[in-house]
Parts: C-alpha cells; sequence; structure tokens
DNA sequence: GTCTATACACAGATAGAC
DNA sequence: GTCTATCTGTGTATAGAC
C-alpha cells in the first residue's frame, strides 16, 4: 500500500469519526440539530487547528475563533462549555480514530515482517493525512488537565505497545534479533513523530511521505533483521 | 567518554555562556551593577524555563514569573524590554553555545567514524545537561516572531548539515555505504530530540543517556556502515 | 535597583434580544 | 440557533516613591 491508495481508505474512518465526536460529547453541546451540529463541529475543530498550530492553544481567543469559524462568540459557546472542553473534546476525538485504525492494521497480516512494514506505514500516512490534528496534540499536551493528560499518556504507551508486539512476534518468529524492543519501539515512535512535527524539513530535501517510509523501514530493519 | 565525563567540561562552557547572555543583551538590560546582572538575569531564565516548561510560555504571566524569582514586576522589566523579548534572549543564548561546542566537537578526532560517535554522545550529553532549555526552545519555536524563527531554522540546518558533513566524511572514507545524507541526519537529529522531548519514557524505560547513545549509534551504524 | 500602585487592553464567559 | 452587548478577571507594562 502507498499513501495514495491510503487515502481512499481514510475517507470512510474519517465520516465515522466526525459522528463520534458529536455523540461522545453530546451532553456538552446545547444545539439539538443534528445536521447543524456536524457542520459547525467541524468548522470549529478546523479553525482551532489552524489558529493553534499557528500561534498556539493558549494564545489564540475566542474572538480568533469567532472571526475564523464566522460564528459569533455567543453561538460557539453552544458547542463546548468552555475553551479547556474544546481543548479535550479535540484531542480525545482524533486519539480514539488513530488508535483504532493503528490496531486494525497491527492484525491485518499472517506474515510478520509485512505487518511491521504496515504499521509503520499507516502510522505516517495518518499522520499525514491528519497532520494539523497531530502536530497540535503533540504541542498542546502539556495544556491538558492531570486527568486528561494521564489519558493521553496513556494511549501514547499503548500505541508503542502495539509496536513492542509486533517486534517481538518478528523476533519469535525468528526474523529479527533479540534486543530490548522497548527502547527500538521509542526509537520508531520519534521518527514517526518526526514526518509531521519537521514536516518543512522532508519538503526540502523532496521526500515524499512514501520515501519517508522506505527510508524508516530500511533504518529500522537493518538494525533489527537476523544478519 | 561518557556522560560523567562531559559534566566536568560542560561546567566552564556554562559560565562563559551566562557571561555571553549579558554582554550581548547589554543595550536591553537597564540594571549596571555586573554583578547583580549575572545573578538575576540567570534567576530570571532558569523560572522562566521552569514555568515555560510546566504551562507555556505564552501562558506564563509576569507575575508568575514575578514569584518565581522572587523579583518584582518593576524589577523584572530592568533586565528586558517586554515579554517577547525575553523569549528571544533565551532562545538566541543557548543556541549560539550549543552550536559551538557541537563545532568543536565535529572537529575533534582524526578518525571519522570516532568523530561520529563522538558527535552523538555530545549532542545528547548537552541536552541532558541542559534538558530545560532544550526543551523550552524547541516548544516554543513557534511563538517567536517571523526574522528570529528564520534565525532558528538556520541553526537546525546548520546543525544538520555539521551531521551530514561527517556522514560525508564516513562515506569517502568507505566505512559507510552511499545513501542520502541529509535523510539520514534528519532521522539522527530526531532520535537526539526524543531524548529531551520523552524523557519521561526513556526513564520509565530505565535508559541512562549513556545507554541511549549506545542504542542510537547501533541503530545507525547499523544502516549505515558497509556490509 | 527595587518596590508598590495602577493604567489600560483584552481575555473568557454569559445574558437576553432576535 | 445565533446574535450583540457587556460583565469581570487577568494580562502586560509603566510611573514614581524609596
Amino acid at each position: 500500500m502507498n499513501y495514495s491508495e491510503f487515502q481512499k481508505v481514510i475517507t470512510t474512518h474519517q465520516k465515522n469519526n466526525a459522528q463520534e465526536a458529536i455523540t461522545e460529547n453530546r451532553k456538552e453541546i446545547r444545539v439539538k440539530k443534528e445536521k447543524t451540529v456536524a457542520k459547525n463541529l467541524q468548522r470549529i475543530f478546523e479553525a482551532t487547528l489552524k489558529i493553534g498550530n499557528k500561534k498556539g492553544f493558549q494564545a489564540m481567543s475566542m474572538r480568533d475563533l469567532s472571526n475564523e469559524t464566522e460564528l459569533s462568540m455567543g453561538a460557539l459557546y453552544a458547542y463546548f462549555k468552555n475553551k479547556e472542553n474544546l481543548l479535550v473534546m479535540l484531542q480525545r476525538n482524533g486519539r480514539d480514530n488513530f488508535q483504532k485504525i493503528l490496531e486494525d492494521c497491527a492484525g491485518s497480516s499472517e506474515h510478520p515482517l509485512e505487518t511491521f512494514r504496515q504499521l509503520i506505514k499507516t502510522h505516517l500516512f495518518m499522520s499525514e493525512a491528519l497532520r494539523p490534528w497531530f502536530f497540535f496534540t503533540y504541542m498542546e499536551g502539556k495544556n491538558l488537565n492531570k486527568k486528561e493528560r494521564k489519558v493521553a499518556v496513556e494511549h501514547e504507551l499503548h500505541s508503542d505497545n502495539i509496536i513492542v508486539a509486533i517486534l517481538n512476534k518478528c523476533e519469535e518468529e525468528n526474523i529479527f534479533k533479540k534486543q530490548n524492543h522497548h527502547v527500538t519501539a521509542a526509537m520508531i515512535k520519534s521518527l514517526m513523530n518526526d514526518w509531521y512535527l519537521k514536516r518543512w524539513k522532508y519538503a526540502k530535501m523532496n521526500v515524499s511521505v512514501d520515501d519517508y517510509a522506505s527510508y524508516v523501514i530500511d533504518l529500522i530493519e537493518s538494525y533489527c533483521c537476523k544478519k
């Protein structure tokens, strides 16, 4: 699978996800009409990502958000009860989405080396398709309250463990060497994150997401593979 | 060299650097007495890093800073002309320091593979010794104005090029394969950054900075070395 | 050099009209 | 559902006493 094939798959997931964002936060949202909520919540999310990634979430004022969404201050507050709640909704929603797709992917193939490669690609392709969300979530993690920060850390460790599991599988089947797979998984994660954190650099080097996936796979396999 | 040896070297550099911070920003600082400036500027920098890394620089109020430094608001403004100026001073100062040490290191050994390893270690050890500054600078980069952001990018590319240069040297001397060293350097950078961005994770795994250096060196060498 | 007191702008949030 | 108008708290920054 390459990125352009992935893009077709992701679109369906996206729509489910948008719907879930609503049901999950139904009690916070005062607006009743489903269609209006769907439309405006997406506008709000997109605008928050846009402004937040430019100047930071704290520095984004509700007036900024009001201008960008073309909704009044009053209207905005019908969709979330306060600014912090908006942050939580936005982060939580994307995370569930991401985790689900990653888990699907981890159980996708019989051949562990193939699964490993698929996992790297899916991870990168997700962050390519949803770059603003990934960037935002990475940067704004520390603005969450204690409870939500704990949830974020658990998600991070969970997705690390998905990687560790497949590395172990590859070791069991004698494809990979015995190594500290937790460290390897952390290093892989770091390389995954770099794709959305420093994308300007890869753009400058004319490296596409498909190219980058190959580089990472080569790098990790030459470290892990037996001989 | 391991980290505890490095720590002895770094202390001298630190003092020079503190002095430079003053001379470089002399015109912004209203306070005359050199000794007072040295003492208070350091307090201000440390407090800014502490609060800024917890809640973000934008979210840090001058009242927060005043409490942490035990200097009044009025006193603070004798050391910088506004909040933005404080950010610039702090970032610029550390960057010059970092670059100088990295350049020294890159020309340190005759043997390119040894220089490569030294460079990885120095990079990691620096970020270990000055973790608050590295974390802060990474996270707050987007809050800089256009001009300062450009400077930051140039520094980043410059330090990438230091890595590329040594990778090329290793290739010339037939130690490393012919590869896209710019991408390799970017991936190395990502792994370097992870050490200070996700240190809680490595702490959890009981991985010391010396351990981590070995992991990274092994990883990159198995990717780059011939056969 | 450092303090206290305060100016003034702008933030988040809500009330009540439409 | 969405608007405008407005409340109240907090932000940065400075003036002037010590």
